[in-house]
DNA sequence: ATGAAAGCGCTAACAT
DNA sequence: ATGTTAGCGCTTTCAT
C-alpha cells in the first residue's frame, strides 16, 4: 500500500515534511495554470474556462484571471492541452523542398491563415525521392497534428495507407487524382499541357519543342503537351516532339543549355513550352544571346507565373496556378474538419490560367 | 471520499461492472505504449526504454517490443512525450516571409539538419512590421520549443524579453549584435557595405548609387556603401550617393524602375549596388532595353547570390551569404544546447564573399 | 457559473 | 535490466 494516507486524499500537499516518496518529480519551474488561478482565487478548471471559453464564466472571474495571466507573463503549455484534448493545433505542411518559388506561395497562406485560425504549421521536406517519406511519416504523426497538408507527395501506397489509418484529416493539393487519400485541391497538369498545345496552335505556331523536369508532374504536363501538339501537327516531318529532360529544382542555367541543346536537334523551332517560369527566363537570355527575336522567330510558354514574369523584357506568357486559392482553400477544409463542419465536396480542381504576355 | 475502494487501488481495472465515476474519460481509441507493453510482455516503461535507449535493454525485450510496434502499427505521441519529459523535440524557426528567396536557404538546412536529428520545425512569419510579433511568441512559447531561431526579427524590446525570459535557446541570424539575446549565426551587413564600395573604386569606378529595400539591413548595407563610397570620392561633385528605395520584398521591376530613376536623377553613373539579385537582374535588363552595355558603361552588384545570378549574360557579380552554413551551425547551437553542451563561444560571424563575374 | 476528480500517454525518479 | 509510482499541465466528465 502506497504511504499516503488514503484517508484524507486532498492533504497531500499540505504534509511537506513527509519525505519524497519515489516516483515524484520536480516541475520545470515555469508558470503554471494552477499558479495563475491561485491567484485569480478560482479552481484551475475555471482559469482554463476564462482563457478558452471567455463566455462561459463571469465577467468578475474573466477579468481576475486576465490580471494573474498579465501579472505572471503566463503562457498555456499547449503540449499539455494537445494531450488533454487530443486537439494539437498543429497543422503539418509537407513539399519536396522549399528551396525554388515554386511551392513558396502554398506555404505562405497555410502559415498565414492557419496562425490566424490558431493553428501552427510544422513544416516537412519530403525531397524529390521517396525514401525519406516513411520518417517523415512517422516525425508527422507522431505529433498527432489535427491535419496534414501534402503538396506534390506521398507516392508511396505504404504511406498513403498509414496516412489514412491514423485518422488525420488529409488534403492534397498541386494535383488531380479521382481517389485522393481524403480531401484534395488541385489542378489537371494534363490540361494544362493541352491548353497550351491549343495556344501555340492558335497563335500559328507549328514546330514545337519542349524544356521540362524530370519529375512526375511536369512530365504528365510535357506529355500531355506533346500529344496534343502532334494531334495538331505541330511538329516537323511527324517527328515525335523535341524534349528537352532537366532535374528538377529548375534553374536559368538549364533553360539555357535546353534551348541550345533544341535548337540543335530541330532547328526550325518556333515555340517551346517551358515546366517553369525559371527555364523560360533561361531560354529567353539563351535566345537574346544568340540574337533570335522573341516572340518573332520563337515563342515561350513557362509555368509558374513568378513574381518577375511580367517585368521580364519580354513579358513572358506563362500558366499561373492560383497558390494562395490552394493554400486558403486546404486551410478551410482542415479548419472545417477540426470544427466538426464536414463538406460536401472533398474535391475541388482549383484549375490554371494562360497569362497572355509578350512572349507568346 | 471517493467510491474507490482505497485498499485495492491495482484492481481499478478489474470492476468494470462499477459505474463510471466522475472525471472518467474514454481514451481517443489509438494505440498506446502501454498495448506495446502489453503485447511484448513488459511494463510501459521497458517499452519506453527499448524505443528510446535500446541498449539500456536486453536484445530479448527489445525484439519483442520491436515486433510488437511492427504489429501494431504504433506510433508514439510525441505531445505526451514533450509533456512527461519536458523536451518537446521541436524547433521554432522565424521568418518575415517564406516569399521570395533569401530565407530559402536557411529554413531549407534547419529543417533537413534537425530532421536528421529528430527534430521538427515549426515555421513562424512574423511579417515585415512588428504588429503579429507578440501573437506569434506567444504561440511559439506555448509550444515549449526545445529553440528557436531568429531570422532578422525580433525587433520589440517587449518581444526579446520575454523570449529570454522562456528561457528557451534562441539564435538569431542574419545580423551582427554584440547584444544577442543568447545565441548568434550572422554577418555584419556594414562590412558588405563598405567591401563593396571598395571594390568597385579599385575596378575604376567612380560615380555610384543605389537600389536598396527598405528594411532596416538593407539600409544598413545601402548607408555603409554610400559612406565609404563618399570617402572614396566616388560621387558626382560631392553630392551625396543617390539611391532609390523600395518596399521589401524586392522585385525585378522594382529593379527596372530604378535604373530609370537613378540615370535621370544622375545621368554619368557608372556603378550601382543593389540590395538583391532579383533588383540587380531588373536593372540589368532596363539596362539591356536602353541600350547600355554592362559592365562596359555600368558595374553591377547585386547581394544574394541566387541560384540564376551565375547563369545570367552577363554573370552577375554579388554577395554571397552561405545561408546553409548559417543553418548548420544554427541547428548545431541547438542541438548542443538539448545535449547539455554549452558552447564558449555564442557569437559567430559567418561572414560573406564577393563573388566576382561579369557584370562589375 | 463553478468545481472535484480523473486521466490524456508518456517518462523521471527511485527501487530492486 | 526491469519494474513501481507519481506526475508533466492541461481538459473532459460529471456534479453542484
Amino acid at each position: 500500500m502506497p504511504p499516503t494516507n488514503p484517508s484524507s486524499p486532498d492533504l497531500r500537499h499540505a504534509d511537506a515534511a513527509e519525505p519524497r516518496r519515489r516516483g515524484s518529480r520536480k516541475s520545470a519551474g515555469g508558470i503554471t495554470l494552477r499558479d495563475v488561478a491561485q491567484l485569480a482565487g478560482v479552481a484551475p478548471i475555471t482559469a482554463s474556462r476564462a482563457l478558452n471559453t471567455p463566455s462561459a464564466v463571469s465577467p468578475k472571474v474573466l477579468q481576475k484571471v486576465r490580471e494573474a495571466v498579465e501579472r505572471t507573463g503566463y503562457v498555456p503549455n499547449l503540449l499539455a492541452g494537445g494531450l488533454a484534448s487530443n486537439k494539437s493545433r498543429l497543422v503539418a505542411v509537407v513539399v519536396p523542398t522549399v528551396i525554388g518559388p515554386v511551392f513558396q506561395e502554398i506555404v505562405h497562406t497555410l502559415t498565414e491563415t492557419l496562425a490566424a485560425a490558431g493553428y501552427q504549421v510544422m513544416l516537412g521536406q519530403s525531397g524529390y525521392e521517396n525514401s525519406r517519406e516513411d520518417a517523415l511519416l512517422e516525425a508527422i504523426i507522431g505529433r498527432r497534428p489535427d491535419g496534414v497538408v501534402l503538396t506534390g507527395i506521398m507516392r508511396s501506397a505504404e504511406a498513403r495507407k498509414r496516412l489514412l489509418a491514423s485518422g488525420i484529416p488529409v488534403v492534397e493539393t498541386w494535383d488531380l487524382t479521382p481517389t485522393p487519400i481524403d480531401m484534395l485541391v488541385g489542378f489537371s497538369h494534363e490540361n494544362i499541357g493541352r491548353e497550351v498545345a491549343r495556344y501555340l496552335h492558335a497563335a500559328g505556331r507549328r514546330v514545337v519543342a519542349v524544356v521540362g523536369g524530370r519529375d512526375e508532374r511536369s512530365r504528365r504536363r510535357m506529355d500531355a503537351f506533346a500529344q496534343e501538339a502532334s494531334a495538331l501537327g505541330m511538329t516537323a516531318n511527324d517527328a515525335p516532339v523535341p524534349m528537352h529532360h532537366v532535374t528538377a529544382p529548375t534553374t536559368l542555367g538549364q533553360g539555357r543549355k535546353g534551348l541550345a541543346d533544341l535548337l540543335q536537334r530541330q532547328p526550325q523551332t518556333d515555340a517551346i513550352f517551358c515546366s517553369s517560369d525559371l527555364l523560360a527566363l533561361g531560354v529567353m537570355i539563351e535566345a537574346q544571346s544568340r540574337g533570335i527575336r522573341i516572340p518573332e522567330q520563337l515563342a515561350l510558354v513557362g509555368f509558374g507565373d513568378l513574381e518577375f514574369s511580367r517585368d521580364l523584357q519580354p513579358q513572358l506568357t506563362t500558366v499561373r496556378i492560383d497558390g494562395t486559392g490552394i493554400g486558403q482553400r486546404a486551410a478551410r477544409f482542415i479548419i472545417d474538419r477540426a470544427a466538426g463542419i464536414e463538406v460536401a465536396e472533398r474535391i475541388v480542381d482549383i484549375g490554371f490560367s494562360i497569362i497572355q504576355r509578350e512572349s507568346a
